[in-house]
Parts: structure tokens; C-alpha cells; sequence
RNA sequence: GGUGCUAUCGUCUAGUGGCCUAGGACAACGGCCUCUCACGCCGUAAACCCCGGUUCGAGUCCGGGUAGCACUACCA
């Protein structure tokens, strides 16, 4: 194994396929790849694997480029989100850098000559055995395998004739370019996570590098060919790579490119949350949270997945969540902004083992960006889903957006989620007209009607001007609080009644609120302003009785 | 079946031979705060897969089991 890294630019890339979604696994992959390149003053590439033409979605690509782009994952060279987005909406997709095409289909000449190459050095040879040949011969031979001990006794060009496979050819008969792998030999692989892996060769089978059927090589043949072109001096992908990864050792050393192999580093997978497995798309409809970036709507199979940015998460909280299921720092941080992780980042912290994909945490995260995040942006995001939830039941309020950023100043640190903030502030845009059984039963005494009456009268006599009036003051124990001019008014008024504060606000709250929850009902008050305030009180004692 | 990888609280993990009566975070539970519900704060419970070996000393090194996962396509 030769360390031919250290004087080489550090250039990674990030080559998903176009064949639906972007899976939170390649998104973290991705995220991987971003931190060590941008760490080492390197290059982030995108190059787009799309070898296998019958597994093509219309939309994935641009999916994919949205998403990084979302996320904050930059691209440095190959395909990314153009900057200036087009009119109508549509992602706009541009490319970048000097080691194009960046999309393996728009390769094809490329690939040929290094087929060609291989074919003539005698790393590779033409087979014509058909799917159903090879299929007959599975079923035929438990555990076949196309390699040293089997390959002779097939179609191939090792077994017929030069005349006959060139008349093969020449009929355009179809056919594939197979790797010869020579048996007997440990390769070794030296990953940056793992250490040295030993693999036999023996159990590695001549591999399909090219389809004449499409004419496009496999990912085996495109992802060796590509990367050297491309000068990439790491490869960091899934775990679900380390066993074929002698074989691209193998094809390194059959081009002569092994000086400049990149390094590898295989990271672990993400699981299911619960049991054992991969984690997948299937996981997250079961368990309801979602495995995609964005939502996508899937053309070729018409299934519609929800996304991470659809249900109110954060970029900046999926890339922290993300970050931290594989890798830990060397302290106890967990909270991180994206330039602490590029600054923090080292593959020899990232973990061995399989992280189960842990949604609850994902929630905290999202918690404390929420919470970092202004009021007014946050009223931003939030007034699509007032507007959709008030969409036949206008209200003034739903119109002011410093009211809103206000409310939710009130009420943002209750929620994990945007669109969670409805739950918690659907009585400041719509009076309650129905109460909560367990809230009444609790709250609500015989006496409230009373109280509540008498609590009208004397909020009547409370200007305009005070009712908004607040104060700074000190609390028992020296700490500044915010008292309201109300309190100045309603307290001394329950005091001299004996009525109880507990008996008295309570019921005062689930008249303005509907139920015992919900901010400080000064703050409340404060909002909904006298005259609405005073009309729900008296809305509820007529409805509560 | 074969090959490879992996193995610390329920989960993500710290731990690179003595600092480990194993640390942090999420979740759970309890308390405090309080007009309510939350948030927040404080606290409790909770783990080194098993068996050998090396060593004065092992979660940490070695061997063997076991278990889980990945791969085993003209997919990536």
C-alpha cells in the first residue's frame, strides 16, 4: 500500500445515482465527504452514476442538487444548483470545473477507450452468455460464480475463437466486458476507518465492467475511470462498498494507476430505529418520520415521500443530527454550527458499528435551532401553515406578521416543529367556542360564573393604555421579571375577595384559551387586547354557565 | 451457504492498559419553578455480548465462540 496522499490536493466526491429520493444515508455520506474536503481546503464534487439506464427517475437529480443545496452542502465542482434560480420555479442545474461531463452517460466515449485498454492488456475479456444463460447456470450450480474456476467453461472470448467472437460481433451480437480476476492473491485494502482489510480473490467474480446492450459501463468500471480522471484523492462512501472494494483495488493496479489511488474510508450505515437492517424508505412510513431530505413525488411509480425540510426541520438541525449518528468529537459538544463541524471533523472519530436511526433525538435538535432562530423568521415559515389552517376563518391577526412573530416569541419554546406552533397559538387567531372537558371538570368551579363576572367589571374600569402597560421590577429573589399593570389590578381585587389566584386565572384562562394551557395570561391579554379579551369572558360564562 | 465488517446504558456515543465504584446527550422517571400546559433547572434509574489468554492490572491488547449487519446482479 503505498501513502502517496499527503502532497496531493484532497478532492472527494459525492456520486449518488438518479434513481428516486436522496436517502438520509447518502445525504450524510455527503455530509462526510463536504466536512473533510472543506477541513483539508479541498474539493467537494458531485458526479451524477447513472450506468444503469432502466433505473432512471425523471426529477432525482435535480432532488438531489435541491436538496445539498438546502442543506448548505456545497459544491465545488460537477453538477450543483445554480445560483440564480429561473422564474418559474424549476432548479436550475449548472456544471462546473474542467474533468467533465460530471454525468457518467455523457461519458461514453470516455469509457470506451479504457475498456478497450483493459481488453487489450488482457485484464478483461468479452463474455456473450445471456441473462437467461447465467440464470439457468445459478440454478444449475448452488452458489456459481463467474470467476477463474467457471469462466472457461462459458461463452466468452477466452473460450471461442478469435473468428468466432468477431463474427459475433460484427453481427452486433450482444455482449459484456468481464474483469479477469486472477485468483490465489490477497488484496489488501487499506481503509481510513478500518485499517487493512485482507480479502481473498477467490472470491471475487469477473465482474461486468461494460454492457454493450446500452452501451455504458457498470459502476465498477465508471467509479475506477472517473475517479482517477477527476484527480479524487479520497473515497468516503457506505459501508455497503467495502466488500467490492478489492475489486477497484484490482482495477487500479490492472489500469497502472495504483500510485494515485485514492484513500478509502467505508463509513458505517444507518439502521432501522427498531430491530436490525438497513434503514429504509419502508421505515419511515412504518414508524411515521421521514427518510428523505425533501419530499419528492416520484414520477415512474407515482409514490409521493415526505421530506425532512416539508415537516418543519431545520437544515442547520439535520446536518447537526446527521453529523453526530457516526461521528463524535473529543469532547461532550453536541451542538454544532456547519464551520464547527468542518473545523472539529476527523474520520479516525468516526464510529465502526451501524448507528440506528434515533428520530427522537433528531426532534431535540430541531428544538434548539428552532429556538435560535428569530421570531420573524420563524413567523415567516409559520404564516403558510396559518394561512392553510385558517383558510375559511379570517382574522385580523393573521395578517399583522409582527403580531405573529410576537405570539410566537411566546410560544416558540414549546415546540419542535413550525408547524407545531399552530397547536400552541390557534387561540390568539380563533376565540374558543368549544372548552376542554378535563380542563372545565378541573378548573372550572361553581363559582366561576360569579368570578368571572365580577373580573369583567373590573377589567372594564382599566384604560385602553394601562392594559398594555408593563413594568420592570424584582422578584423575591432579586431576579428582574416583567410584571404587567393588570397584575396590579386583578391581584389586590382577589386578595380582598379571598377568592384564591389559582381558582380565579384558571378559569380566566380557559375562557381566553379554551383550555388550562398556553403562555402567561398577561401575555395573553396583552395580544388579544381589552375588547376581545373582555368579549370571550363573557362569551364563556354564558356558554360554560 | 460463502466472504467481510462490527459488538459499552432502550438509543447516539466518550473511553486508545491504571484518571472507570465507566462520562455526556436523547428518551424515561422524580423534584423544583408556577395561575395552566409547556420550556428551563436539578436529580434518579440504566451498559462494557460470552469464554479463555497476555499483564501487577483489561471496557481497552490477543485468541476462540456467539450475535447483528453488509456484500454475494449485465443495481448502485
Amino acid at each position: 500500500m503505498l501513502y502517496n496522499n499527503m502532497e496531493r490536493k484532497v478532492r472527494v466526491r459525492f456520486a449518488p445515482s438518479p434513481t428516486g429520493a436522496l436517502h438520509i444515508g447518502g445525504v450524510r455520506t455527503a455530509l462526510y465527504n463536504y466536512l473533510f474536503a472543506r477541513q483539508h481546503g479541498g474539493d467537494m464534487l458531485l458526479r451524477i452514476e447513472d450506468t444503469d439506464s432502466t433505473r432512471f427517475v425523471p426529477g432525482a437529480e435535480e432532488y438531489i442538487l435541491e436538496a445539498l443545496d438546502w442543506l448548505g452542502i456545497e459544491i465545488d465542482e460537477g453538477l450543483r444548483a445554480a445560483k440564480s434560480q429561473s422564474t418559474n420555479g424549476k432548479l436550475q442545474i449548472e456544471a462546473v470545473g474542467s474533468h467533465g461531463p460530471y454525468r457518467q452517460s455523457e461519458r461514453r466515449e470516455i469509457y470506451h477507450q479504457y475498456v478497450k485498454q483493459l481488453l487489450d492488456s488482457g485484464h478483461a475479456y468479452i463474455a456473450f452468455d445471456t441473462p437467461e444463460e447465467l440464470e439457468a447456470k445459478r440454478a444449475e450450480i448452488p452458489n456459481f460464480q463467474y470467476d477463474a474456476r467457471t469462466r472457461m467453461q462459458m461463452r466468452n472470448s477466452l473460450t471461442m475463437p478469435a473468428e468466432e467472437v468477431q463474427a459475433l460481433l460484427d453481427k452486433g451480437e450482444k455482449y459484456v466486458v468481464r474483469f479477469k480476476v486472477e485468483p490465489d492473491e490477497d488484496v489488501h485494502v487499506h481503509d481510513l476507518i478500518r485499517g487493512e482489510v485482507v480479502i481473498n480473490s477467490n472470491i471475487l467474480d469477473d465482474k461486468v465492467l461494460y454492457k454493450s446492450a446500452d452501451d455504458l459501463p457498470t459502476y465498477h468500471l465508471a467509479n475506477i475511470v472517473d475517479d482517477h480522471l477527476m484527480e479524487v484523492s479520497h473515497v468516503i462512501r457506505g459501508e455497503e462498498w467495502l466488500p467490492s472494494a478489492p475489486l477497484h483495488v484490482l482495477l487500479y493496479r490492472a489500469f497502472g494507476w495504483q500510485d494515485t489511488m485514492p484513500q478509502f474510508a467505508h463509513l458505517p450505515l444507518l439502521l432501522k430505529p427498531d430491530g436490525n437492517g438497513k434503514l429504509s424508505k419502508r421505515d419511515g412510513d412504518r414508524l411515521g418520520f421521514p427518510v428523505f431530505p425533501l419530499e419528492f413525488h416520484n414520477e415512474k411509480d407515482g409514490t409521493v415521500s415526505s421530506g425532512y425540510r416539508e415537516s418543519g426541520y431545520l437544515p442547520e438541525a439535520v446536518i447537526n443530527f446527521l453529523a453526530l449518528l457516526g461521528w463524535h468529537g473529543s469532547g461532550d459538544q453536541e451542538l454544532y454550527t456547519m464551520d464547527e463541524l468542518i473545523k472539529e471533523f476527523s474520520l479516525d472519530r468516526v464510529s465502526k458499528s451501524g448507528a440506528k436511526f434515533d428520530y427522537e433525538k433528531g426532534k431535540w435538535f430541531n428544538h434548539q435551532y428552532l429556538q435560535l432562530r428569530s421570531n420573524e423568521e420563524l413567523a415567516e415559515m409559520f404564516i403558510p401553515v396559518l394561512e392553510e389552517k385558517m383558510s375559511n376563518d379570517k382574522c385580523q391577526m393573521a395578517n399583522d406578521k409582527t403580531m405573529i412573530a410576537k405570539i410566537i416569541g411566546l410560544t416558540k419554546d414549546r415546540v419542535n416543529f413550525v408547524p407545531e406552533l399552530w397547536e400552541q397559538t390557534n387561540f390568539f387567531f380563533v376565540a374558543p367556542t368549544e372548552y376542554d372537558e378535563k380542563s372545565l371538570k378541573k378548573r372550572w368551579k361553581e363559582d366561576s360564573p360569579r368570578h368571572m363576572q365580577e373580573l369583567v367589571a373590573l377589567l372594564e374600569t382599566v384604560s385602553e393604555e394601562d392594559w398594555h402597560k408593563s413594568y420592570e421590577t424584582t422578584n423575591d429573589d432579586g431576579n428582574a421579571v416583567t410584571r404587567w399593570l393588570l397584575d396590579d389590578v386583578v391581584m389586590p381585587w382577589i386578595a380582598e375577595k379571598e377568592y384564591g389566584v389559582g381558582i380565579v386565572m384558571n378559569a380566566f384562562r380557559i375562557c381566553l384559551v379554551g383550555a388550562a394551557r398556553g403562555p402567561h395570561i398577561w401575555e395573553i391579554t396583552n395580544i388579544l387586547g381589552k375588547e376581545e379579551t373582555l368579549r370571550r369572558v363573557r362569551f364563556a360564562i354564558e356558554k360554560i354557565g
